[in-house]
DNA sequence: TCTTGATCCTCCAGTGACTGGAGGATGTAT
DNA sequence: ATACATCCTCCAGTCACTGGAGGATCAAGA
């Protein structure tokens, strides 16, 4: 299969250059293979492990929590026990997160709905979102 | 009304009080009262908008975003067109967010199901993930 | 073959959004 | 009057990048 430069990763994942090094540096991405020359190269894998991690941070996840997130996919041969509590335990993360976006949304909606042609008598953008469970 | 100090105020909304007084020096929060002795008084209004921001923040919006939402919500008078727009822009983030929370969601369930009581076969948590719509 | 331009390398300084602590003033309770 | 909590300002540190300097490498064209 073909290998890629690492300029060409970050065309395909939208990870910039200097970030994917940054992610060698801290270990969320593996340490790249090299050329003779000293230049790292990349395999599908890698794409689809970045476009996963830069999906990822862009939820909020932290760099940690996606080490852990990428170990529980790696590990098929992990205690069942602990992997399935370590989803669970991010699973309750994203419902969270998920309860809020939407009462965002909804509120979003009913702004830009009744902004239109219209003047905007009452936007509760802060009251609505105020609200909402925290974490 | 009872005005808090900002002590309380960081116990109501969770927010601690140095990350209080930076939103204040950002401008994320309005320049806070004094009393005669220098100390930031605090009114229900800002409980509000403090919970807000951390909801905002939570859900990965920028200070600058928050900013613009804010004040999206605080002038009624601001022609309803630019509003829409801006809403409408804060919609579609939202919403592409919620598309791959979704994923990780459904994959989350899957993988803390089908780990209980067994053996790990395909934890395709990254898989999954990695192909979602990026914003 | 030589040169030009793109891409790569390492290293380092800067940014955004906090977080924590030093050093000192103020408020309240005994 | 003495504690002790809470407040103040200022500043250094952390996390997750981001950009740039200075220099090597490579592929393509004159």
């Amino acid at each position: 299969m073909a290998m890629l430069m690492i300029g060409e990763l970050a065309r395909r994942t939208g990870v910039k250059v200097n970030t994917i090094r940054f992610y060698e540096d801290i270990a969320l991405m593996p340490k790249a293979a090299r050329t003779d020359s000293g230049r790292r190269t990349y395999s599908e894998a890698d794409v689809k492990r970045l476009k996963f991690i830069r999906n990822g941070r862009d939820l909020g996840f932290s760099t940690e929590e996606l080490k852990s997130l990428i170990a529980l996919s790696e590990h098929p041969d992990l205690d069942c026990g602990a992997a399935a509590a370590i989803a669970r335990r991010h699973l309750l993360a994203v419902e969270a997160r998920m309860s809020r976006l939407m009462l965002m949304r909804r509120e979003l909606e009913r702004v830009a709905a009744n902004c239109d042609g219209g003047r905007m008598a009452d936007c509760q953008v802060i009251g609505a979102i105020a609200e909402a469970p925290s974490h």
